[in-house]
DNA sequence: CCTCGACATAGATAGTTGTCAATATCTTAA
DNA sequence: TTAAGATATTGACAACTATCTATGTCGAGG
């Protein structure tokens, strides 16, 4: 995929307030997803679509542990949200807008 | 408004492909609308509403320039989001998860 | 004062999202 | 094998999103 869709994507399970709450919950280490659930006033299978939706895009990872799932922080794809936020707001020479095909109206 | 609930819209805002393509070209000065609607394959009326996304939420600022609009980055917000992913991503004493009401199941 | 160019607004619409209740699956314990 | 607990899936639905065409606004130049 293209990378700025790529990270749109990611931007995008970032942009619920309930999810940016489990990432952060997740910096202190796994937990199950009937410890996250307690945090918050959602039913069970609202909390499951929020759940896919962060490992699906790959900001966390998801281990079976018997009858629980333990979920974490990936930690790669933390630094390279970092990484690409620092990239397209810092001036770089190969920027869209000077590959862009006209430059005019200004 | 709560700190998630703020960072989430911020995070909607660049949720989009385009929206994320144009925060990079800002990146490396000042544009008017027509500029950037150049490098764009949609019409006027859909950079306008994409402008008013980052515009609303802080990202990036206009001024008035005749009959154009200039364009710009806004720096403080994009370290903000710098600062805020840091701060979520990284073990804090004051976590959500530490604050929970209840916590067993573990 | 009229027109043109730059941008915004309104209205329509197809597609997506977040939520729930109901149900299914799968694992462990009795 | 049956029951209970943890999680996922399904189907429904209201709300929101991104896009377009058509039209409005506002400033600059003649």
């Amino acid at each position: 995929m293209e990378k700025h869709a790529e990270y749109a994507l990611l931007f995008k399970a970032l942009s619920d307030e309930t999810r940016l709450k489990i990432v952060e919950m997740l910096s202190c280490g796994e937990l199950c997803a009937c410890d996250i659930l307690e945090s918050f006033e959602i039913t069970q299978p609202t909390l499951s679509y929020h759940m896919k939706i962060l490992t699906d895009c790959g900001l966390i990872s998801s281990r079976k542990d018997g009858s629980w799932i333990r979920y974490s922080s990936n930690i790669e794809k933390v630094n390279a949200i970092k990484s690409f936020w620092e990239h397209i707001t810092t001036e770089q020479q190969d920027c869209i807008c000077k590959n862009s095909s006209k430059t005019e109206c200004d």
